[in-house]
DNA sequence: TCGTGATCATCT
DNA sequence: AGATGATCACGA
């Protein structure tokens, strides 16, 4: 049996919730809501995002919303390794590559998912056992109008290559805060995309956030709430 | 089957 | 070590 939170009403629920996770361990809020810990951590890859989503109360039916519908943020859990950076690139979405080249970036799913996140770190990913993993300080990002264009360049970018049918030459090496990378069960997998003589069969992708970008959202959100204590500082 | 949740595995 | 390519689990 696992208890999952009702949905927060508001932001600020949202935050004081992020908040209260701070400082405690995977273990201890699956325990809190029992859930099972898995019993082979390297087949439980998705566990922590979706705990998360049960100790928040993401609506877990929210399928091509936001995880959080009413509030349109989305919940990304991020890895932070020992050095205190990302330790992985965040996946962002799938991507509909049949219609490739009829999609905009204003009514894009990206630009949805991206218009507001709930980052929470988890610190010494990939070192520590996963149940003592801790949670760290959360950050409620909304993208700045430069890196509103960042994306957009690299979305439009890398989405004209899909919609000119060649998704094939297209590698994680393009894009300078996004990229795209495979997205399937496994290398065979294959969907239709435009491609010259109409649709062909090529691997399916996904939109990624580049670790480099979400660093420095990270570090400007940390940098942002020292100099807000050092003003309190001063006040005092 | 597709999309969400990501991390694993490998190569440079 | 960092980045890219491949993969695992689950739910509607």
């Amino acid at each position: 049996m696992t208890i999952r939170r009702p949905a927060p009403k508001s932001i600020r629920e949202l935050e004081i919730r992020a908040q209260a996770l701070v400082g405690h361990n995977i273990g201890e809020v699956a325990a809190a809501l029992a859930i099972p810990l898995p019993e082979n951590p390297k087949r439980a890859k998705g566990f922590v995002g979706t705990l998360l989503e049960y100790a928040l109360g993401a609506d877990p039916t929210a399928q091509d919303n936001p995880d959080f519908p009413n509030l349109e943020v989305e919940l990304k859990s991020i890895p932070i390794s020992t050095h205190g950076r990302p330790a992985e690139s965040t996946f962002v979405c799938s991507i509909k590559m049949i219609d490739a080249d009829q999609q905009t970036w204003e009514s894009s799913r990206l630009r949805r998912r991206l218009g507001c996140v709930l980052f929470i770190p988890v610190q010494s990913a990939k070192t520590a056992p996963l149940p003592q993993r801790l949670f760290g300080q959360p950050v409620l990002w909304r993208p700045s109008p430069a890196q509103q264009q960042l994306l957009r360049a690299d979305w439009e970018e890398l989405i004209g290559y899909i919609g000119a049918g060649q998704s094939n030459s297209l590698s994680g090496h393009r894009g300078q805060i996004l990229q795209v990378r495979p997205k399937a069960s496994t290398s065979r997998e294959r969907v239709l995309a435009p491609g010259d003589k109409g649709p062909e069969s090529v691997l399916p992708l996904g939109f990624y956030l580049r670790a480099c970008f979400t660093n420095q959202i990270l570090m400007n959100a940390t940098d942002k709430t020292l100099n807000n204590t050092e003003d309190q500082q001063r006040i005092d």
